[in-house]
DNA sequence: CGTTGGCACTCTCATGTCGAGAGTGCCAAT
DNA sequence: ATTGGCACTCTCGACATGAGAGTGCCAACG
């Protein structure tokens, strides 16, 4: 028993009514609806060798057939090929990322956005990271006598800032040429090359030097903050109102910190884009969703990802396409304007 | 027929019970286990009293009571008095506000974060934002040949950052000499007053101080982004499993921009303190929720909210208490820092 | 041998009935 | 005004029933 052309076909247009459609699909919806030259029977036949190898389910007997976790996952890797959005959709998205401000929050937020309503999937975008973060520039504002405010400026035009409690007053010159004197120092640096670089005859100095490196420190300890987009559109869709308890898995998978790790821990690879479907994925709450997403970058360690979850029944040709669009796009923006 | 006194305690009792049980409370509960000096038969006329006055519902003929939206307003008017956290909470919560970073958005996350945790509820915070946004500093970082970063510090230590587009090459010093002069023009200048400043016969001046009252424009603009904050505690009160819809509704309302209106609109003070109860609310999506929210600010103009939304079916004392004392403390944390 | 029509079988789903349980409304007595 | 008694109403779960959908299998056909 294999699966022949004819099989796979049937298979395919399983998936399709089914994602459409959401209730199991019966042999004569198959011939009826998408005109297969054999009778029902054969159909049935056919659908029978597929249950057998595991691609399809029964919800019971005598119902119509259901993909299985296998069958989404033979349709994702066999079937639907390597899909691309077309052009008039690229080309409006596009435009849409050069009419939002050059900035990269702005472009994670347009992602989640666009990826949510095209999909009606949850959308998850998170901002690259730097592997290692770097100084580039710092300033200090006088705030009032015995505070400032400490702005760094990161490699990938990130900026951070911080309150400092100054060991004495100073006012905003004097205050400005530490900065300058400390921007010679320490421009290009990272947390772990600040230690012992302060000068201990200056309270300030080793003060402003402190803060810094425990800023730095805390940076790279923070979780990344991704961008959850979509909701309304996920939680309408039908699994959720039969099933309550899959609202509340879902949510509280992703209403806590560290999503970053379910979307890209076991990932297998289609064209740079992963998907992970149903058991597949790493937290049990997500054994009834399915999860399309890809890395994006400037190559040089700074990564963040681009990613949809919903339930397994979803579109996985455009959410592959779109996904890995999205995910080309963030990146060329980000070296359009940091490279 | 009037709401006497025991009839006013038999329905904070209702109150109280259904809060707790999310099931219609009946006589024989009241007297049983309350220890009301009067039969169950007396109960049952004191209800019917209440339920004539308006503020008990049946769900249906011989079920329990309910109370309705004019009895949760009633009791949370007239019943549950003044309320305030007990010291040893009010303590921990000062803990942890000190014991964070002492960033606005720090102090906001941990607000939503605690609100959300103790009162399972949807908890929503949105920073403070300045009615006139004023510049304190400015800075300009060279990203590459004809681009640089440029990075404004607000009068209340807020930092936002835009990219510029250089007329000619600038290095460092040069953009930092530009930086330093326009500070000394633009130190304490809101959008409007940029207009005209611009020396003609420098393009790169021009072009900076463009971009900067572009930025404050569009910032001026832009919806204040509230923390959100515990979906998962929300959604797992029996209502939404009774009723899906309701799911719907809270999270169409919430999900998309604006929140701030819903919350803020038609509020009736509780010392300082606004419920909004069913009908009470603007959004229809939120006919059977109730908000609990408060303002907070520096009162000079700059000020945001924290507030929680949830069913009707809330424990209104903790939630004021809560929300009170929250947005006491955020004010609190801010004029320290930021005062 | 693959394909097909026929047909009995199975399972769900909507509907209806029934009894138990909970709580009320009303009345007559105190 | 308060109370006990009691009939009444309504929900909820269990169970039965019938329609409908779709299957599995078989015998017949090219």
């Amino acid at each position: 028993m294999t699966v022949t052309d004819r099989r796979a076909g049937i298979l395919g247009l399983v998936v399709r009514e089914y994602v459409e459609t959401a209730a199991p699909v019966g042999s004569r919806t198959i011939h009826e609806k998408y005109r297969v030259p054999a009778s029902p029977a054969t159909i049935r036949h056919e659908m029978q060798a597929l249950e057998e190898e595991g691609l399809l389910r029964q919800p019971h007997t005598s119902a119509g057939r259901v993909p299985s976790d296998e069958g989404y996952r033979f349709f994702v890797s066999s079937l639907m090929g390597q899909v691309e959005l077309d052009q008039t959709e690229k080309a409006t998205i596009r435009h849409q990322f050069f009419q939002a401000p050059p900035e990269l929050d702005e472009w994670v937020d347009l992602a989640a956005v666009l990826l949510s309503r095209s999909l009606g999937l949850l959308a998850i975008v998170a901002p690259p990271r730097a592997a290692r973060l770097q100084v580039r520039h710092l300033e200090l504002i006088a705030l009032n006598d015995l505070l400032a405010l400490l702005v760094v400026v990161m490699r990938e035009a990130r900026v951070l800032k911080q309150l400092v409690a100054l060991e004495s007053a100073l006012d905003q010159p004097e205050l400005s040429s530490l900065a300058q004197r400390l921007n010679e120092r320490v421009s290009g640096m990272s947390a772990s090359d600040l230690r012992g670089t302060a000068d201990p005859d200056d309270p300030t100095e080793s003060a402003v030097l402190q803060t810094l490196r425990r800023l730095l420190e805390e940076e790279s300890a923070r979780e990344v903050e991704a961008r959850i987009e979509g909701w309304t559109g996920v939680l309408a869709q039908p699994e959720f109102q039969a099933d309550y308890t899959r609202v509340l898995d879902i949510v509280s998978v992703v209403d806590r910190p560290g999503v970053e790790r379910l979307v890209t821990a076991g990932a297998r690879d289609v064209g740079g884009v992963s998907v992970l479907i149903g058991d597949e994925n790493q937290a049990t709450e997500l054994r009834d969703c399915s999860v399309v997403v890809a890395p994006y970058g400037d190559g040089s360690g700074v990564s963040g990802f681009v990613g949809v979850i919903g339930p397994t029944r979803m579109r996985y040709a455009q959410g592959v396409a779109s996904v890995r669009y999205l995910s080309g796009l963030l990146q060329e923006m980000m070296e359009r304007v940091y490279g």
